[in-house]
DNA sequence: TAATTCTTTTTGTGATATCATTTGAAAATG
DNA sequence: CATTTTCAAATGATATCACAAAAAGAATTA
């Protein structure tokens, strides 16, 4: 079991974080980059063993991860990384589209100057990223551009169910681009920034809707369906 | 802390139900129906002897609901029922519509004729709960109208976000219902049902949207400042 | 009287122990 | 050889215990 260990990733843990916060976020972590495969069952006890703690903050944690639908609690208590369909997938970008739209829309009010070039400069990094190729820095800091941008509204009530569809898509990402070639995204983050700069509502939506279509552009219809037609096991 | 006994609704618990589940279910369905006071503190002991449990299911049933943002956890590890705040209201309705006209949108094509016919069943008792000024059952029906109509899509993934939503609102229409003269609730549940009918999508959109805008139709604006500037406690 | 300090109680967190269920492999059966 | 049965090990769920942090009172001081 301990040859799982290298599967999650490091994160710092500060004094004021308790055990059950911290695995929280280092198996949230993991899930997004893709670390866990769809089927696999993960054990309350297997993961308290790799992370020398007890079971009791572990399932804590894992409960929370399953109500955002990250994890799936079987009826005989088993946990695992829910499997997906094509169906479930087309579900999931179409709802993602819908809500990213939605938190597009209702943030460009807020949306500063200042932002503008946060969001510019995290575009940059992202492109140094997909020359080094590095998978895990790309994910992580093109969510960061899209949250960046939705938190600038104080109020949203939005962000929580983004997430909660990137974690669903996480595990997808890593089985998707084990079938393909090779890592070339093509995001459109300089329309996003474009109409960000001009305030233009309707460019700005049809540039975030592109941008989520992007990501799995190269994931078309057959594509997809000889991915998640037959279980694909590792 | 025994006086708050009252305010769980009752809840049959069947034999393959953890404790946890369990507790959980029941304190969501007290939520969904207001019977939580915003501000108030929560503490893990005491819905435990409330429940008659050990703490431990509890606060995995709690960290649940502040997952679903039911609940919040605050720095100092307190448990309380979100405030509500006008700009926080505004967004919340703002993201149902969003939700519930994607989830219609897509639910559309697998409605069947048996499907419209149950609804209007519900419909009607619904009717007759306006009727008796039934609040709860009221509250109820009208969740699970909107519930069979999405889920209708076997393969949506928006229902959890939606409930995530009504969860969130739950402790405010209470609040509303205190300062508003009688319960006389107008739905569009009929406009939907013809929509349905003739699988129109564009009527249905406006019907569902109508159909939540009204539930909050008498509390636009000024009613709303008012009520929600000040604390309002009781 | 109001503010502050000190003490007691309450509370959340995490580890441990116990129990029932499930799993998985060995043994038995056909 | 395939299937079923049996049984030990693993696992999840819950109660309990110990500990530290926070809240609430009580006592003290200004």
């Amino acid at each position: 079991m301990l040859k799982n260990a290298i599967i999650l990733p490091e994160l710092i843990r500060t004094d004021d974080m308790t055990v059950q916060e911290y695995i929280y976020l280092r198996l949230r972590k993991s899930i997004l980059l893709g670390r866990f495969e769809p089927g696999n069952p993960i054990t309350i006890r297997g993961i308290a063993e790799i992370l020398d703690t007890s079971p009791t903050p572990v399932r804590e944690a894992l409960r929370r991860l399953s109500t955002e639908h990250a994890l799936k609690m079987l009826p005989n208590r088993r946990i695992v990384v829910p499997q997906m369909t094509p169906e479930r997938f087309k579900e999931l970008i179409l709802l993602r589209v819908t809500l990213e739209e939605h938190a597009a829309r209702t943030t460009l009010p807020f949306v500063s100057n200042r932002l503008v070039d946060q969001l510019a400069a995290l575009d940059e990094r992202i492109d140094q990223a997909v020359i080094d190729t590095e998978r895990d820095i790309l994910i992580t800091m093109n969510q960061e551009f899209h949250r960046s941008l939705y938190t600038a509204n104080p109020d949203q009530v939005v962000m929580p169910m983004i997430e909660s569809i990137w974690l669903q898509l996480g595990p997808f990402t890593r089985i998707a681009s084990r079938h393909v070639e090779e890592l070339y995204i093509v995001d459109h983050h300089k329309e996003i920034l474009a109409a960000l700069r001009s305030r233009d509502e309707a460019a700005l939506i049809t540039a975030i809707a592109a941008d989520i279509k992007s990501a799995v552009g190269h994931l078309h219809a057959d594509a997809l369906e000889r991915i998640l037609g037959n279980p694909v096991l590792f």
